[in-house]
DNA sequence: CGTCACGTTGAGGAAGGTCAAGTTGGGTGG
DNA sequence: CCACCCAACTTGACCTTCCTCAACGTGACG
């Protein structure tokens, strides 16, 4: 399935595949899905017997509390594979919820089972897809903990710019970004009052602006270096499994 | 080794282990090592060959920025591979203190690669691992980014002590903490200030005792509540992988 | 018996939340 | 084509949470 090799592409800049891998890969059966922007991918706590790779759109998992705020832990782009941690644990203990319409590839468990099974460098590779999600949390993490409104946003900015422009979705220092100041807050941990506010005052150093959910960023340097911002935990570069 | 028994434990809690799978853990090859209390067990941007076992002692992984601010990412209890994950990203993004004294078993990731390639389902018990520690980090960002101190600082506390419940290392609702309030507020985004008076509230609220490193919970159900703490995502039942 | 790390508490300030009002712009129905 | 509506953005005023700075208490240890 053709579809498949935006994930190709996402793994041969970890690591060299092999024929035999890509055709592997190429060969894994699987259904396309949609969902419409604002839908839930994923509900939490379901138990789900696929993992699904994003071929369009973007998404973002998230937990709630009782009262039904929530906090977004991971905003995905085309190429990832929003919940392939649930081929080792078959019941989310997230929600995943598409921002934009977005189009899936959901592959079964059973086939990523015998993928795994015969081809040891390709489990690793997966794997790492899946260990590069918690550097993502731990980065958030430390954003959280320690920096301010302005830093907080500058660094998810900066994330999500670099991932979007490995996917090819991002060039020139723009991007689309289909989510309301109210999401973003909930990605942030702050209100849609205070993200609003942040973003302000990246406007008015001239770092970035933001119209009608693009951004163009004016000062990468002075955005990376607000939010000291280090790409090195996407492991976007060749690195051998 | 007779030593990585407690890893045996850990994993049989997940799913069986045939025989076979439980002869190769044991012939895993593996060096001894100890960590005095305060020191680095791996430091940010080190690159690994092994990955270590925690055996005994508590440890922990963090972040820090430019100034020194440190975020702690996640606390280890003994039975942890407080770096598996660097099996497949070879260079670590964070570093990794021991809170107090840790014993550790150095596992050679050569050895990992030839067990992982001849063993597809302990395979994926190990990717479990690493899937669970992703899991805790995105209940750590729920708690930063919603959650006020009082209740952020119990759900670290009910966190903490069913993973050392599970490892049979506290009971009766006691454990031992073997962290000052300034590395627990570095745990929780706090500073050492605001987790002492978060602390006294739960003291005041009859919750919970703390003492000489020791923490005695009074009511589980009400600490919980208040933490709106689920266990699920732990895994620490059974559940064939 | 002094030192030092850790815990505790108070006072004042900054960051972020809450509430409320107004603006803007796209979509829809008359 | 225009009037209306609604979601999202924006801004102000005020309040809560958490931080900063500072002082003091306590116990282990040399």
């Amino acid at each position: 399935m053709a579809t498949i090799d935006i994930f190709v592409r996402k793994l041969s800049r970890h690591d060299d595949l092999s024929p035999d891998e890509i055709a592997a890969l190429r060969e894994l059966p699987g259904e396309l899905a949609e969902v419409r922007a604002g839908q839930d991918v994923v509900r939490t706590g379901q138990w789900v017997e696929h993992s699904s790779l994003l071929l369009s759109g973007l998404c973002g998992r998230y937990s709630a509390l009782r009262d039904g705020r929530r906090q977004y832990t991971e905003i995905n782009v085309p190429g990832d594979f929003v919940d392939l941690h649930s081929f080792v644990i078959k019941q989310l203990d997230h929600g995943i919820v598409a921002f934009s319409t977005s189009r899936f590839l959901q592959v079964p468990h059973a086939a990523l089972a015998q993928l795994t099974t015969a081809y040891p460098h390709l489990t690793r590779l997966l794997w790492l897809e899946t260990v590069v999600d918690a550097a993502i949390h731990r980065q958030w993490l430390l954003a959280m903990g320690r920096q301010d409104g302005p830093a907080r946003l500058a660094r998810l900015i900066c994330e999500l710019y670099v991932r979007l422009e490995a996917a090819e979705l991002a060039w020139n220092l723009r991007m689309d970004l289909p989510m309301t100041q109210h999401e973003l807050g909930e990605a942030l941990g702050f209100t849609a009052v205070h993200t609003n506010r942040s973003l302000r005052i990246l406007r008015e150093r001239q770092l970035l602006d933001w119209r009608d959910q693009q951004i163009e960023i004016h000062d990468w340097r002075a955005l990376a270096d607000l939010a000291e911002f280090d790409p090195g935990y996407l492991r976007l570069t060749k690195e051998p499994v």
